[in-house]
DNA sequence: GTCTATACTTGGATAGAC
DNA sequence: GTCTATCCAAGTATAGAC
């Protein structure tokens, strides 16, 4: 047990080390001697533990991904109506920017369009987050005169790749001013569309 | 002038060895040499045309962008309404995808976030693309009760990074589905929409 | 302008000692 | 499990002949 113990706080190390990597030099900066180098490990550890590099960037995803997850899960849990979702949604935004969880979805999006073999295992990995979105709208319009509007189904997967994109192009050109105003524009919508449709706030979901 | 001719032909042969290569091996399999063996021509040639390999991308993107840019403003010029913009828009669309474009902004976009100095240049090559997208938007709801909801300005830029997320998406696993659903999607809440506000079709702009 | 040949670099991965 | 030493492949870019 103690062998094991060792070999899952290495494992753990390394997977670190990538996320930071990821973080602080992007896709392409993430080499495994850059890993190796940034977590103070032999560079040979990367492929006895993971056998190659790509598998130890899914599993960093996982890691990250997992944990961002429960997380979302948790927060989105008891909210109700599309504009305190939307609120919710926005701060956790905000998590997901400043520790980073974005910075690496974004590269190993961006990279797994260019490293090779990559691709379909981290698109699996997107699955979830679907799912999320098309629970949460479903929940989130129960009550909303929206919900005859919107079909919650075919909208969570572009609101995915919303998400994505708006993303990849703040990370491209370091300028997250306009994602970040992208929360306030759909509050926008939502409140007018309140209005519009049933009147004062019952129509966009307050209770 | 022969001369410049014949250099002019060879930068045009260069590039679009270029296209065709991003088109068919992707953004990682568009070497200088892969580039060189899809045209027929010898490598060095790519390096005393264009200086380096990124420059030559940057103008194969401009290539193909700038000929889709004349097509879309044309396409689009005397459109009025929203659902028919969204019925051209998709035509153009389909247009992009089937003769490659699509494939090769999107592998430029994904490879600049893991190549180095390619990002800005890229992005600054977006924006153009959403002043179209804004200019239409507003063309497209001039006459419809949905100008009031919509803040064309703000919608713009999440609306090409929609476009982009999808498209990056659905090219990693493979699955174009999903992206060509998006329009159809568009397309129902509009006329849902229209419905609710104005009372049957004027309301979504047709006239 | 175009070719051959090659210098130089980086990075994934493995062999084999400890 | 961890280290050193290396192999090998691929890729950008350039020098120099034609």
């Amino acid at each position: 047990m103690a062998v094991e113990t060792k070999s899952a706080d290495t494992k753990d190390r390394i997977i670190d080390a990538a996320l930071q990597t990821l973080r602080e030099e992007g896709f392409a900066g993430t080499s495994a001697r850059a890993i190796a180098d940034n977590g103070d490990f032999n560079q040979a550890l990367i492929f006895y533990h993971f056998g190659s590099l790509n598998d130890l960037l899914i599993a960093a995803l996982d890691k990250t991904s997992d944990a961002r997850m429960i997380r979302y899960r948790d927060a989105l849990a008891g909210v109700r109506g599309l504009p305190a979702t939307l609120r919710i949604a926005g701060e956790l935004y905000a998590e997901d920017q400043s520790d980073g969880h974005i910075t690496i979805l974004c590269e190993l999006v961006a990279g797994s369009a260019t490293a090779k073999g990559l691709g379909p295992q981290i698109v699996r990995r997107l699955e979830p987050w679907v799912e999320l979105t098309e629970d949460t709208l479903t929940r989130a319009l129960a009550r909303s005169p929206l919900r005859r509007l919107i079909p919650v189904k075919e909208v969570s997967y572009p609101i995915v790749a919303t998400y994505l994109g708006m993303e990849l192009l703040a990370h491209l050109d370091g300028d997250h001013s306009k994602a970040d105003a992208a929360f306030d524009t759909a509050t926008k919508i939502t409140n007018r569309l309140g209005r519009l449709l049933g009147g004062r706030d019952k129509a966009a979901g307050r209770r």
